[in-house]
DNA sequence: AATTATTATCGTAATATTGCGATATAATAA
DNA sequence: TTATTATATCGCAATATTACGATAATAATT
């Protein structure tokens, strides 16, 4: 095992988990940070920023890339990384549909 | 390796992303989604309406109580889990301020 | 052409996660 | 007491993730 049994759940459910996944550490959260706060598109600087090597920022962007919430483009001979404005807006609504459900304690845990 | 590097990451950057980790699995997704929709607390319903083994139940209901984000309390022979609303609430901000960012496109990805 | 700079990919080691059967624990019911 | 019900925990196997060095690929610079 080890092996998520995705087919068990609803695909929203899935694509909710996935979203939440890629959120899910430390370094990623750090990239997508950095990456709005300089508005300006980087890429090496992640490594002098984060102290991480340049192989596992590299792996980290990949997956961001993945699903969709940066993208990159080639300048010179450098990668330009920024917010992939459509897809960060609509992770917005999702996680808000999530989390704006009425949340009622019942009445067994007070 | 395999051990993600939360010390040279700021306090605020590891406590997002541990809450943004539990959420990304389905089954954490539907057991939530499920506890919210019932209102009441229940426990071994989850295993009769998701179809994974008590034992795996039990553990993301573990994953769950251990981040606060749920609660449960003994009834008797069986366990009442539901939401911790003051936890949820807190999460709810935390993921608000982290996406409520003005996001803009820089010059360089259009 | 050779060097340098930037990023991606490969291979690998260490650790984490997922899932489940078996078993333990605790409370109720017969 | 014995059985039943509900949940937690242990131990394990399979897979995933994290991290990094080495290396490849590409573009600019000298």
């Amino acid at each position: 095992m080890g092996l998520t049994k995705t087919e068990i759940f609803a695909d929203e459910q899935n694509k909710l988990a996935v979203a939440f996944k890629v959120l899910g550490h430390p370094a990623r959260i750090a990239i997508l940070q950095y990456i709005i706060d300089k508005k300006a598109c980087i890429c090496n600087d992640l490594v002098d920023e984060l102290g991480l090597a340049q192989a596992t920022i590299s792996q980290h962007l990949k997956e961001l890339k993945n699903t969709g919430i940066i993208q990159g483009t080639i300048e010179g001979k450098s990668v330009c990384y920024c917010i992939n404005e459509a897809v960060w807006k609509q992770m917005q609504q999702e996680f808000n549909a999530f989390f704006n459900q009425d949340v009622n304690i019942s009445s067994c845990c007070k």
